[in-house]
DNA sequence: ACGTTGACCTATA
DNA sequence: GTATAGGCCAACG
């Protein structure tokens, strides 16, 4: 059978930015999730690097909805500016101290059990 | 070509 | 519960 196991997909990139567009408004989740969704199970990293080119092409890509799993917001500095990422989550309802979402556990969505 | 960096995560103590 | 160490893979210098 297939199983060329492929380090990275060549559609990686684009299969990470369709996985973030799905998240809800109001909503967020990490890193991990989307890794495991996409298969790349340890390589988190990755999908860091995809929403820093999304950011950085312009992409339409709610990459602020994505944190870390401590649901801190790392890439904050990537926006462009580092009250942008905050900015944009407050927008949707969600509150932000200290560069840190509240009540994260509960505002964490799920990409493979919405 | 080699070494370092990076929007991370999991495991162990 | 927190703290430390290791792993992971791609892109950049």
């Amino acid at each position: 059978m297939k199983a060329p196991k492929s380090t990275l997909p060549p559609d990686f990139y684009q299969r990470v930015f369709e996985l973030v567009r799905t998240i809800p408004r109001g909503r967020v989740t990490t890193y991990g999730h989307i890794a495991r969704t996409l298969g790349l199970k340890s390589s988190a990293r990755l999908v860091g690097y995809a929403l820093t080119l999304s950011n950085q092409m312009g992409f339409d890509v709610p990459a602020h909805r994505v944190v870390n799993r401590q649901g801190l917001l790392t890439g904050k500095m990537h926006f462009g500016g580092p009250e942008v990422m905050a900015d944009l989550l407050r927008a949707e309802g969600i509150e932000i101290e200290n560069d840190q979402v509240q009540d994260f556990k509960r505002l964490l969505w799920d990409p493979a059990s919405p």
